[in-house]
DNA sequence: ATCACACGGG
């Protein structure tokens, strides 16, 4: 196999993204924003192996990005460049993870984080371990699950909002509730996605009155509720067959200005319709 | 330059 020409490439502009400089003024770069089709892509794909491009990670990540998240092309294609890129940066790692938490084999999501573990000249930042985590919640995997917070604890991201209310959603997938309630009362900060995760697990676990409290908790510590909450509250007021609350809900929901989505629109009429 | 939460019955 003959190895891929290493053109030097004059590299003189920078850009500066999270206080790291790149280069990204070459030519072929900026064509792959503009990039219409799969072959498109590949011929840009060349163009950079020939130019040594994948030797500057920035340049390489943005083919990931483009391979991963166009319509026209494969997560199995994206995977492969991802290969070749000699150093990839740990955008490029999250890229990748991230595509692949959201696919129908999230395990291949732990297969590259722990590949990242031990290849990667960075290790795993706050945006990895969100998609690490929904990828374990998808698997419904305590034990993986628990090892990754053990990461989290270590690495010390446990008081980050975004990765506590992946872990809180984790816990509730693998029908440990306890966690969940143990992650949430330990954040030092809550939003509405942080009460919604308990209420929704709560209520998909048959928890009924126990989600029904948190969202009277919620109400008390003047978070504001939204559609997702009330999908959570309708699901478990319909379990409760109670047709008083239900229809306090209703007016509830008219009353605060929550947007009326389908499904919750379809949620509320189930829930008026079983009690 | 990236991250989180949702439905029931056909």
């Amino acid at each position: 196999m003959a190895a891929a020409p290493t053109i030097p490439v004059p590299l003189t502009n920078f850009i500066t993204v999270n206080n790291h400089r790149y280069f990204a003024n070459h030519p072929t770069i900026q064509l792959i924003d503009h990039c219409s089709n799969a072959d498109h892509l590949k011929q840009i794909h060349a163009q950079m192996l020939r130019a040594g491009l994948f030797f500057d990670p920035f340049s390489a990540s943005k083919l990931i990005h483009s391979s991963v998240f166009t319509e026209f092309s494969s997560l199995h294609y994206a995977h492969k460049v991802f290969d070749q890129i000699p150093h990839p940066n740990l955008y490029s790692w999250n890229v990748l993870i991230r595509a692949y938490a959201s696919s129908p084999q999230p395990i291949n999501c732990i297969s590259m984080f722990i590949r990242l573990l031990h290849e990667g000249r960075e290790k795993p930042n706050k945006f990895t371990y969100p998609f690490v985590i929904k990828a374990s919640a998808k698997l419904a995997d305590l034990q993986l699950g628990k090892g990754i917070h053990g990461m989290v604890i270590k690495e010390g991201f446990s008081s980050d909002l975004f990765v506590s209310n992946c872990l809180i959603h984790l816990y509730a997938e693998c029908r440990c509730l306890d966690m969940s309630a143990r992650v949430f009362s330990s954040m030092p900060q809550r939003d509405v996605v942080s009460w919604n995760s308990m209420i929704n697990g709560l209520a998909q676990n048959d928890c009924v009155d126990e989600a029904l409290e948190f969202f009277r908790r919620m109400e008390r510590e003047g978070v504001n509720p939204n559609d997702v909450t009330m999908v959570g509250v309708l699901s478990a007021c319909g379990k409760k067959l109670d047709l008083k609350f239900g229809r306090w809900l209703h007016s509830y929901i008219e009353k605060n200005g929550i947007t009326l989505s389908l499904i919750l629109g379809i949620m509320d009429a189930i829930t008026v319709q079983q009690a």
